[in-house]
DNA sequence: CTGAAAGCGCTTACAG
DNA sequence: CTGAAAGCGCTTACAG
């Protein structure tokens, strides 16, 4: 079926278009009986104005873009999740597109949020761009957007609004927490400052447990690579080869707390370490398998991060903010 | 930055916007040194064009809706993954729109969809509308669209191009197996056909099973809920209450499956049945817990309904199709 | 309260 | 090979 136009609405009520777009634009300004009867015949014609040329018109857009890594990993879905609950309740739409934690597929992602003339971007960066010298591009690319753009989770030193967790902390906690608990040689398995500037801010966290538990650090006990199950997997297999006794392993996100598992169980030696992961694993608590981690709400991360960006819409000269999310402690135990 | 318009690249390039479009649009027939420097121009300038005006002009579009439940079920995340690569590949965008299983927001997300004049639909129903009598609407409403829609997993039986699995056969062969294996008491857990006409098919499907392995139907084994985390819980927990002497369970979709899991570990009975799930369970293996399911590959059911969309849009009148998808029995021992 | 006209940023048939 | 003009479906300042 063709779309109806609001010219087709004007002639079936015979009057002009203007007086159809004031019955969707600004209803009191047209006459109460002439009203009744454009709605009225709007809606037996399942008439619907089209958003394009809307926006077209009045040099605005209705649509929300959104760039994560993937939605896969439960942490970027719960975000996406309070995201969109915000896009909705605010009547706006969602432009999805993920970057795959690749540079490349970023730049093509913001690209393409220019090109649709995005009201606003939330945006989680592929990559820690300071890092890799890649400031210049990214900075470039989010200029020419020419749109609000919130900042998540990763912070790419850039001067605008952010929103992330503060996992030095997280991870300062869990080592004072396990030392607490009698352990004094914790393995700490990272990703890399290249992927995520929070590699960096964990390690710290890492370091600043150890230094106010009085324990020195020792480097056999760390390992930063990707943040990716392999590579926990790997690194947690290769620690307990080396057989150096340590008895507690923080992991730094879920894939490596996957990994951590896997390794763990597959060597048969799943209760013989303490464990605390940054975000929650799934499926644990249902198993009653014992479980200890650093709890980031994402859920709350997305929709803060969505309220600024529409609270930045509104203002645009509203200060800058950089939001930084609590954590908390989780012992699930059975 | 304010966006730059064909016009401010005709004026800096002393030439019309016609000639600047015709770069964009067939650069063939624009000689090749004035072609050379307006690229230059635009590339200087970061120009891009808006996707909103060429759409309104040329009345086509460059983007797909997606109307999936939830992206959080890992079956429908995986299935987004799907759809996803296919529009990024086909320079498409992809606007997303979750309906929660429920009528009215599936309502609500068509009309958006109608709203932003999007090129096509992929479309999970969220309600099996036949069974709640609630075709009418839907029907009016995908009319309404004016765009090529496929529907994805649930059947609402309306002629159009649809894509599924044949779950019938993938219960039917579960049973069978179990049958096999030694046993004759196998309870089943489903969801109800409001919700998904694919209960129905299920139900057929263990129906079925029994009658070919000689075994007659105990209704008291038989479960049909909310295709949920909670009722498979509940469900399986009155299972084991009732001491119906069951040896195996199959279990629905996921969410079902892990309801399964929390029960009967709770109950600390985690080896006590055989069980046979529909789709794969997060986790598991990794965990090295022995676990059987009927592996649906989600992805590649999002992938070829992605590819079936942009094939109908190509081609209009194309033949509707209906793509039965085959499941295939996984077990998982360690 | 209503309408004609100009404009949003593009595309394209037509004329040259 | 190039450009002026009309048009896509809306909105809105202006005039009546």
């Amino acid at each position: 079926m063709k779309n109806l136009t609001i010219s087709d609405i004007a002639r079936k009520a015979g009057v002009s278009k203007t007086t159809v777009s004031r019955v969707m634009n600004s209803p009191e300004k047209v006459e109460e009986g002439t009203r009744k009867k454009i709605e009225q015949i709007m809606k037996e014609a399942h008439y619907t104005p089209s958003a394009t040329a809307r926006n077209l018109s009045k040099q605005i857009s209705s649509t929300i873009g959104v760039i994560v890594p993937e939605i896969g990993n439960a942490f970027f879905g719960e975000l996406f999740k309070g995201i969109e609950d915000v896009i909705n309740k605010n009547d706006l739409s969602l432009l999805y597109c993920s970057n795959e934690d690749k540079a490349q597929k970023d730049f093509e992602a913001l690209d393409m949020m220019k090109t649709q003339r995005v009201k606003g971007v939330l945006y989680v960066p592929a990559v820690n761009y300071p890092a890799v010298r890649m400031m210049g591009k990214v900075q470039k690319k989010l200029e020419a957007l020419g749109c609000p753009v919130v900042c998540i989770d990763r912070d790419i030193s850039l001067h605008m609004d952010t929103i992330h967790f503060d996992d030095r902390k997280a991870v300062k906690t869990a080592v004072l927490s396990l030392v607490k608990a009698g352990h004094h040689k914790i393995a700490f398995i990272n990703g890399n400052e290249e992927k995520n500037i929070l590699a960096i801010e964990r390690y710290e966290g890492y370091r600043e447990g150890l230094k106010e538990a009085g324990i020195s650090e020792d480097e056999r006990l760390v390992y930063q690579g990707e943040y990716q199950q392999s590579y926990g997997y790997l690194a947690m297999k290769e620690l307990m080869e080396k057989e150096l006794d340590f008895t507690a392993v923080i992991t730094c996100n879920n894939s490596l707390g996957r990994g951590y598992l896997q390794a763990v169980h597959e060597a048969g030696r799943a209760d013989a370490f303490e464990h605390i992961s940054l975000d929650k694993i799934e499926m644990l608590d249902l198993l009653r398998i014992p479980n200890n981690y650093m709890l980031r709400d994402s859920y709350e991360m997305g929709r803060q991060a969505a309220e600024m960006l529409i609270s930045r819409i509104a203002f645009p000269d509203k200060k800058i903010r950089n939001i930084l999310l609590e954590t908390s402690l989780v012992k699930e135990t059975f």
